[in-house]
DNA sequence: AAATAACTTGTCCATTCGGGCATTATCTGC
DNA sequence: GCAGATAATGCCCGAATGGACAAGTTATTT
C-alpha cells in the first residue's frame, strides 16, 4: 500500500470515527506506529485533522460527521414528521425551507422525496439534502453569511426569495398564538420567514407543542396566512378552535 | 504496441484500480520501469492522473473525492501562497473568493486581516471566516448548491456576482498556460470565476507550480486578463517571460 | 514522585526516482 | 527505397523517499 493512499484511508477513518488511535492505525496498515505518527504529523500540519495523545480526531469544523449522528438520534421523531410531511409534499414539487432546528429535521425527512427542488437559506438543510440519493435539486440563497446558525439573511435574500414562486413554505417559528399568529425571535429569519410565505401557495409551519401559546419578538404572519401547522403532539381544545377558525389544517 | 495505446490502457487501468504500481504496469505491458514511470510522467503533466511513490493515482477531481484529501496535496506550497496573499490584501478591502482547497487554506490567513468584505460560492469559505473575531462581512452567493463540494453554482451566482464591484478577485484555477490563460475542471466553476474576474478591479490567481503549463478543459481568462499570480516557487524562466509579457505581476 | 505510555529524533537500509547516455524503432522528405 | 531526423526505450547511477529500529524526551497515570 502507498504512503498516499494510506494518509487518505486514515483520513477517512478518522472521519467516520472522529477519533482513532495510533496504535489500531498500526495494526490496520500493518506498518510501524512511528509511521502512523508522521502520518498523522503530516495531515495534522495541512490542517485535516488533530493530533491528541494516543491518536487523532477530527476537528468540529468537520461536524457533519457528528451531525449525521445527532440527525440518527432524533430518528422516531423524524419518521412522524416524515409521514406527515410526505402527505402535504410529494414528489417533484418546490419548497423553501427556512433555518431551525426543526426544519433541519424535516430536511431529512424530505431527502426520501423524489424529484424535489428545494430552496433554502440554511446550509446545514443544503448539507443535508444535497446528499440525498433522490434526485433533489437544492437552491441555496445568497445573502450575508451568519456564522452561528449557518444560515444566510438580509436583502439579498429576500431580494432572490422574489425570484421564485413555490409549492410550499415550510417555516420553523419560536412561537405562535392565536391573536397574534406566527413570531420569531430574530428580526433577520423572521424577515425571510415572511417572504418566503409571500412566495408560496402554500404555508407549513413546524412547531412543538411547547411554542403554542407562547410569544416572541418579531411578527411573521397572522394564523390565517398559515395553511398547515405540523406538530407533534394535539394542542388543548381552546387553540385548536382558534386554528380551525383561521382555516389552518393541523396534523 | 504504441506508446499512445499503452498510455490510454495505462490512464484506463488507473481509472479503474485506483492506484496501480510501476512494476506491476511494466509486467503487464512488458517494457521496463522507466518507461512507464515517463509515460506516467506524461500523464501526470496533462493532469489526467497523480504520479505516487511507487506508481500512480486516480484523481480525484471530479468524482467525489472527499476535499479533505485535497486539502491534504501540498499543504506546504498552500501555506505559502496564503502567506503572499495575506501581504496583498489590505484591512477594509472587498474580494471574492472562489471554491478550491487553496483558497480554502487562504481564507484561514486572511481571517487574520481586519474589516474585510469577502463574497464567496464557497460554503467552506464562508464558515472559515465568519469564525473570525476580525470584524469581517461574509456574503455567501446563492445558487445551485453543489454538496461535493459545498459550493454554490450556476446561473444565479454569475448573476449575483455582478451586483458587486470588489477590490480584489481570488481565485483557484486548475491549470495555467501561456498559450490559452487559467483553466478550470469544471464548467460551472470556470463560469463563476469568469464572472468574478469581470466585476473585480485586481485579479489574483493562486497556482502552485505544478500547475503551470498544464492544461484543464475549460478556459477561464487569458493570462493578461490576470494581475497577479501567486505562487509558492518561482516557475521557469520560459513561463516567466511569458508573464511578463503578459504584464502579470509574480508573487 | 515513580512508573508507564506516548511522542520525538536520529540512523540505517531498501525501494524508488530522475537524468544522462547509448541503442533501436518510427517518421519524413527526397 | 533510402538517409537523416525524431521519438521511444532500456540501462546505469547518484539522489531522494519511505519505513523500521533504537535511544532519548515528554506527558499521563497512579
Amino acid at each position: 500500500m502507498k504512503p498516499k493512499q494510506r494518509r487518505s484511508q486514515i483520513l477517512e477513518a478518522v472521519g467516520q470515527q472522529g477519533e482513532v488511535s495510533v496504535e489500531v492505525l498500526a495494526q490496520r496498515f500493518d506498518v510501524s506506529v512511528e509511521t502512523i505518527r508522521r502520518d498523522l504529523g503530516q495531515l495534522a500540519e495541512s490542517g485535516v485533522l488533530q493530533k491528541v495523545h494516543g491518536g487523532a480526531r477530527r476537528l468540529r469544523l468537520h461536524a457533519e460527521g457528528s451531525f449525521d449522528e445527532r440527525m440518527a438520534e432524533n430518528a422516531e421523531a423524524k419518521q412522524i414528521i416524515a409521514k406527515k410531511l410526505a402527505a402535504i409534499v410529494e414528489p417533484g414539487d418546490t419548497i423553501f425551507i427556512d433555518t431551525g432546528s426543526t426544519t433541519l429535521i424535516c430536511a431529512q425527512a424530505l431527502a426520501a422525496i423524489d424529484r424535489l427542488t428545494v430552496i433554502t437559506n440554511s446550509v446545514r438543510v443544503a448539507q443535508v439534502l444535497g446528499k440525498s440519493e433522490k434526485n433533489i435539486t437544492v437552491y441555496l440563497l445568497g445573502g450575508t453569511f451568519s456564522h452561528d446558525n449557518a444560515e444566510t439573511v438580509g436583502p439579498l435574500v429576500i431580494d432572490q426569495i422574489a425570484r421564485f414562486q413555490v409549492d410550499h413554505a415550510v417555516l420553523t417559528v419560536a412561537a405562535i398564538n392565536a391573536d397574534v399568529g406566527a413570531m420569531d425571535s430574530d428580526f433577520d429569519e423572521a424577515q425571510v420567514a415572511r417572504a418566503m410565505i409571500d412566495h408560496a401557495n402554500h404555508t407549513i409551519v413546524l412547531a412543538n407543542v411547547e411554542k403554542l401559546g407562547r410569544n416572541a419578538a418579531y411578527r411573521v404572519c397572522r394564523l390565517d396566512e398559515i395553511n398547515s401547522i405540523v406538530c407533534d403532539q394535539s394542542p388543548g381544545a381552546e387553540f385548536t378552535a382558534a386554528l380551525d377558525w383561521a382555516k389552518v389544517e393541523l396534523r
